[in-house]
DNA sequence: TTATGTATGTTATAATATAACAATTGAAGT
DNA sequence: ACTTCAATTGTTATATTATAACATACATAA
């Protein structure tokens, strides 16, 4: 079973792939790995749990960091282009990617109690809307699957 | 096949009948079928297109409602709780449910051009995100599942 | 060294949403 | 009719989320 968020794993671990994954990315495809990007996905990966850009932005501005909102909206956006986050929709917030460098469609169970997140790689979550995308002749080109509720540590 | 919003279909009879279904509604709860809410569920019914909170209250500005956010918020709330709403969270935008009484864990297909919107009665869609709450005893209360990409009108 | 693209800094403002409290309405019981 | 109570609407103020626009810095390749 991959991390849930919801049950201890080696935490230490996901930190270090997931930094070290985009240092990688970086340098491939010629981006800079700034101290922001860094800082901002380290913040991140702190837990599994959802964080505001205004939240990532006052931890910045604790840092010495810059920090008007541009400042973490384009970390953001940044690591949700290059896949290193997701936005979860319903909380208007973000994640770091618990599966980084899969091809995936995300799917998420959200604690609406703690923010905590699971993240699956879902896929067959949206197939019933392939079908009918197909059906309407609607182009997919991207999908957003959660689920809010209650973890077990909320309960 | 149920209406697409983005096929032709017998629209007068989605108005007519959502309209209805929300007197009975209204009725059967005791609670008040208001011109408010009853002009606010004909305006998102105006088209299967997702409306933001704003535009609904320059609507009813118009026409000469009182027109401060918490209006048309309350009015969205409202019909969102008893089923007659939706809110597709990837445009923070509303639209009228398309199977009014069904119960249904809803999902849509959006075009990120027109802001047209199919909805489809998912269920199997967050299967597999069901299997996954179990996996790691997550309580789901409700989900978004959400297609965004272009319809064939926009192409 | 100059041109270029990438990244960051900064100001201002737009867009979305809610808290809190006041006023009104309408139905139920007296 | 009078009162009470809950539901609904009205209103002010403010919180939260997000982006536009433009300036500056910084690296690197021509």
């Amino acid at each position: 079973m991959p991390n849930s968020g919801f049950h201890q794993h080696d935490h230490f671990k996901c930190v270090t792939e997931a930094i070290e994954a985009l240092q990688t990315h970086c340098v491939a495809k010629g981006l800079k790995f700034s101290p922001l990007r860094k800082r901002v996905l380290e913040i991140l990966l702190e837990e599994h749990k959802a964080l505001g850009a205004y939240e990532i932005l006052s931890r910045l501005r604790d840092e010495g960091f810059s920090a008007q909102p541009p400042v973490a909206y384009r970390q953001l956006d940044f690591l949700v282009a290059h896949g290193f986050a997701h936005k979860i929709e319903r909380l208007n917030a973000f994640i770091a990617c618990a599966h980084i460098g899969a091809m995936h469609d995300p799917a998420f169970l959200i604690c609406r109690e703690c923010r905590t997140v699971s993240e699956t790689m879902s896929d067959s979550s949206i197939l019933a809307l392939h079908h009918r995308a197909s059906d309407v002749d609607f182009q997919i080109e991207d999908s957003v699957v959660e689920a809010i509720g209650t973890c077990p540590d909320c309960r």
